[in-house]
DNA sequence: CTGTTAGCGCATTCAT
DNA sequence: ATGAATGCGCTAACAG
């Protein structure tokens, strides 16, 4: 009972000579408040500096304003503005965000947080931690078990459930196609952890394209990075010394491309001549790389906010066919071309 | 009363055959209760999977769990950074974090976010947005007229507020004085922009360093970029031209140190041998910039870490003098000395 | 249009 | 060690 005497809806009626409810109409923009009453009712709230307490209404209406947001890894690029997207149109919503990051992905933590935002009484959670293969099923248990509304961000779809994602594989294509029309016949790839989804589709996606070209024994042309400049100048090692007529390679990141960028130097090779590069996620540094690197945009910003629409959808159940179905569920990433990737430009 | 029919304290207490106090008092973990009751009633609640509802208990015990943090800028390194700092310390001490970002800061902008967070019944509110020289007054009447306790990161200091900051007037020192010590005669600087406190400190500690060397005149050996890359490689073209006995520069962050490496290459300067440089943030990158980049690492985590220190003693009213006084709210950044400023290495 | 009554789910007195 | 009564600040349902 720390109580701050904080004024209340009912000093608020008193000073005004109304009812409690007469304010709470005010305070809600009702229609059956009388315009005089009303903007008497406005000014004493003005002038006491009354702000009503979200905490009272929420227990009293039964349902709270706010969304809890599940993130990770906010030193990348992406989740970052994945969240920047979320919460601008969380807030144009009129919703509250709730943040908790996690890091490990074992059962235990995994509750916690989501017990946590229930407990708090979320309208909806966002799930906007990228997709690991090996937790995949603890996550979709822990999250069928949710009575209310989830939306997940980039991992695979999951029945019943609303999952919004980049297409990866589309991205991965459209790299590995543009290459070969610029005229590479030996594109290899590095990839990024293959325990995220992310990067097996972003694989995926290449493999497809490369065996379109008739290309056998493609294995050798995979690299498995982490995501780190470092890995992408290993990667390049070895796939160069590995496979010397490579001319082109698919970097499943724009901060390993980096990496190929410095080793293909180190090496002698000239890019885009010697070697043409593709990266992903278009970072604000890639258009300044040397040369400026070609790499796939991904609107995360947009990516976030389409999160935060469908969540509202659910949450207020408007059109859930479309919620669920629609294509534009799945945002194509968009191919950014620069010099790294032009050998005859 | 949208009510889901979620199971209350009442539920449990009618199965367990006891009142909802001791239920109560098991879920507080209270002393009084007989260790019989309480395993019979924490094995009820497990089975029906109860959990208490947090809006109810706030506003029946008068205090939230919940601070409020106000962001700018994820998708930049340091900031992400110091929320995540923030979001695991405040998991430390059992906070919920009510996340609202902030890209303009007139009143209006200003004031909506704050009565927000005080209607959300917040503990107290982190504002982790740099300081800008425009709008600093702005913020501090808003902040002043707060009854609950506050802590402003990385901006100067304000009466009878509390405020963690990097120490940028030490960084801009440490880097300059490093770069005399290599040898270095001529040491310009491209700044962020001077409207961000932090850009104002960096220079500031450049200047004190400069002018120690008896250096005269010394505006012309000032840039002033945007953070960006792209302005970091036109402040290399302005000093260079306007001083063509340049050797050196402290650069405002890592990414304008990127344009500056661009630049120098194209006009055929070798770093270190003929321009040495240090940044400032240690992005991931930097150990990876060819060559590797010089400068000062913002322990940003920490940072974040710290603020929910201190808000966490401010809430509770321990050591409110140190809380306010203590060195230790200003962080000093570390130079991490690598191959773009040792000349003679 | 307005006021009255009741209750959201829990913690905090007090009793016992 | 436990239970009964009371109220946090607000909104919902009803009455007028």
């Amino acid at each position: 009972m720390v109580n701050k005497s904080r004024i209340t809806i009912k000093d608020v009626a008193k000073t005004a000579g109304v009812s409690t409810q007469t304010i709470s109409r005010v305070l809600n923009n009702r229609p059956d408040v009388s315009p005089q009453a009303r903007e008497r009712v406005e000014e004493v709230i003005r002038e006491m500096g009354y702000a009503p307490n979200i905490i009272a209404r929420s227990l009293s209406s039964g349902r709270s304003n706010i969304v809890g947001v599940v993130g990770f890894g906010l030193e990348y690029y992406g989740p970052a503005k994945v969240l920047t997207g979320i919460e601008k149109k969380a807030t144009e919503y009129g919703f509250s965000v709730l943040l908790a990051l996690l890091d490990q992905f074992d059962q235990e933590h995994i509750e916690r947080v989501l017990t946590q935002f229930v407990a708090q009484q979320v309208l909806g959670i966002i799930w906007a931690i990228p997709g690991f293969t090996d937790s995949m099923e603890i996550i979709e248990r822990a999250v069928d078990k949710l009575e209310i509304p989830v939306v997940l961000i980039n991992r695979n779809p999951i029945e019943k459930k609303i999952v919004v994602a980049v297409d990866n594989h589309s991205g991965g294509r459209q790299a590995t196609e543009h290459l070969f029309q610029q005229g590479y016949q030996n594109v290899g790839t590095i990839t990024g952890p293959l325990t995220w989804w992310e990067a097996q589709e972003r694989l995926a996606g290449w493999r497809e394209v490369v065996k379109d070209q008739g290309k056998s024994n493609i294995d050798r042309l995979i690299f498995e990075g982490d995501w780190t400049v470092e890995s992408g100048d290993c990667g390049f090692e070895a796939l160069f010394s590995a496979n010397p007529d490579l001319d082109a390679i698919f970097v499943g990141n724009d901060q390993m491309s980096l990496g190929v960028i410095q080793a293909a130097n180190r090496n002698g090779l000239r890019i885009p001549e010697d070697l043409g590069i593709v990266g992903f996620d278009n970072i604000s540094e890639a258009k300044f790389f040397f040369p400026a690197l070609t790499t796939l945009h991904q609107p995360a910003r947009r990516l976030g906010g389409l999160a935060v629409t469908r969540l509202n959808e659910c949450i207020h159940k408007i059109d859930l066919e479309v919620c669920y179905q629609s294509e534009e569920n799945r945002i194509s990433p968009e191919l950014i071309v620069r010099q790294s990737s032009t050998r005859f430009g």
